[in-house]
DNA sequence: CACGTTCAATGAACGTGTTTAATGAAGGCG
DNA sequence: CGCCTTCATTAAACACGTTCATTGAACGTG
């Protein structure tokens, strides 16, 4: 029973190791965001990194755990930041700021998005275990905005966070499918619409809201 | 040689093309219901159709292309179905059987609903096309609804169908993700809740609405 | 240091989707 | 009927992700 915290040294094995790990990553990247993920090759990627395909294999499991790899962190810092700056002002208006902010993830890799949407939404075990904590804490963070709203008298009191916060991901996940597939030019309105209705609902008006009906 | 219905257009040749079209149609429904997308073999598939791999791809170009060759109209019948057969409900009421028939669809392959979500919400052309009138339809049907509900009552006179329309898809598909990726056992009620909480919208009370507020 | 063990790295081999050149039967035409 | 064209079909070749046995350097131990 020694499980002492062993303090492991470096090691020189270990720190190559590392290096080489990092060196396929950043080529996985570059390959990736070049010619995009269907059309990047492995031994490509390999040789880029001075290594062989089988070392590729080696540290990443496969070509799809290698994707996930070299661009999962990206994602998780581009999420951290924008929830993190967002302002203080009107929910919509965080939303908004948030929307553009992880869609704008999406646009800087053209070649890329359409696929690292698909694979992630669509990721085997151990990815989907962290896609599904990453968007557990998004959808934390919106559950808190919108308690927050609340608190400003935004939403009316008894307002499900959790269950808004739900359906705002179903917007963006939504709109940001559409704009892969081409089908529409910008998910920011289209999410903005949407989150616009959800808030002010469909029922029948008791009373005139003084809220602007703004668009 | 008199069985031949008359000098047709089809021509001998043209005749045994669809029918080998349709027996590789064939086995190929089958071994992907039964092994699931990525673990079926296009050799075993064509096999089983008593044609070469070869003929296999002359047909259908690609193995996604095969899938949806496959399995693109049974989901169209059942969608086709299911909105003709909604009863004259409130509009929660027919949403919530439109959501089982169709999650039907899906519950109905177990070992192929994943990659079938999956490659139709991301299908290349010509494919995204069909998907993207597939979906039109529904959009459409889904607006009409929403405008019958509005006349009842249901929801105020200036309600955009359209819009709601899209809101209902929104929700319905990300339950469905959630769902093949194990996050939820039953799409349905998720969408219930969102369909709901739409419905009634978030924002302050200006005077409380006779429904009760589930949930 | 000597010796056995671990393991990162390799390259050849394999499975499978896809491409391609060849084939031969159907179709059109004088 | 002869001849040329079309094209569905095929087998072989190819590309690429992945597997696997092998290797040799790093590592731990006496």
């Amino acid at each position: 029973m020694s499980n002492e915290p062993r303090k492991q040294r470096p090691g020189l094995r270990a720190s190559q190791k590392e290096a080489t790990g990092k060196a396929v990553l950043e080529a996985a990247r570059e390959e990736f965001e070049r010619v995009g993920f269907e059309a990047a090759n492995l031994r490509a990627i390999a040789a880029r990194a001075g290594v062989s395909a089988g070392t590729v294999i080696h540290h990443y499991g496969d070509k799809r755990e290698l994707l996930h790899a070299a661009l999962f962190d990206d994602l998780d810092e581009t999420l951290r930041q924008a929830l993190a700056g967002l302002g203080p002002g009107p929910l919509e208006k965080q939303l908004s700021e948030l929307t553009r902010a992880v869609f704008g993830y999406y646009q800087r890799r053209p070649k890329l998005s359409r696929t690292l949407l698909k694979e992630s939404l669509f990721a085997d075990e151990p990815w989907a275990r962290k896609f599904t904590a990453q968007a557990g804490m998004v959808h934390g963070a919106l559950a808190r905005l919108a308690t927050e709203a609340s608190a400003r008298g935004e939403l009316r009191p008894g307002a499900d966070g959790a269950l808004f916060a739900a359906a705002y991901l179903s917007f963006f996940y939504f709109a940001l499918i559409s704009w892969v597939q081409g089908a529409h030019p910008s998910p920011v309105s289209m999410v903005e619409h949407l989150v616009h209705q959800h808030l002010e609902g469909l029922r029948p008006v008791r009373k005139t809201p003084s809220r602007r009906s703004a668009r």
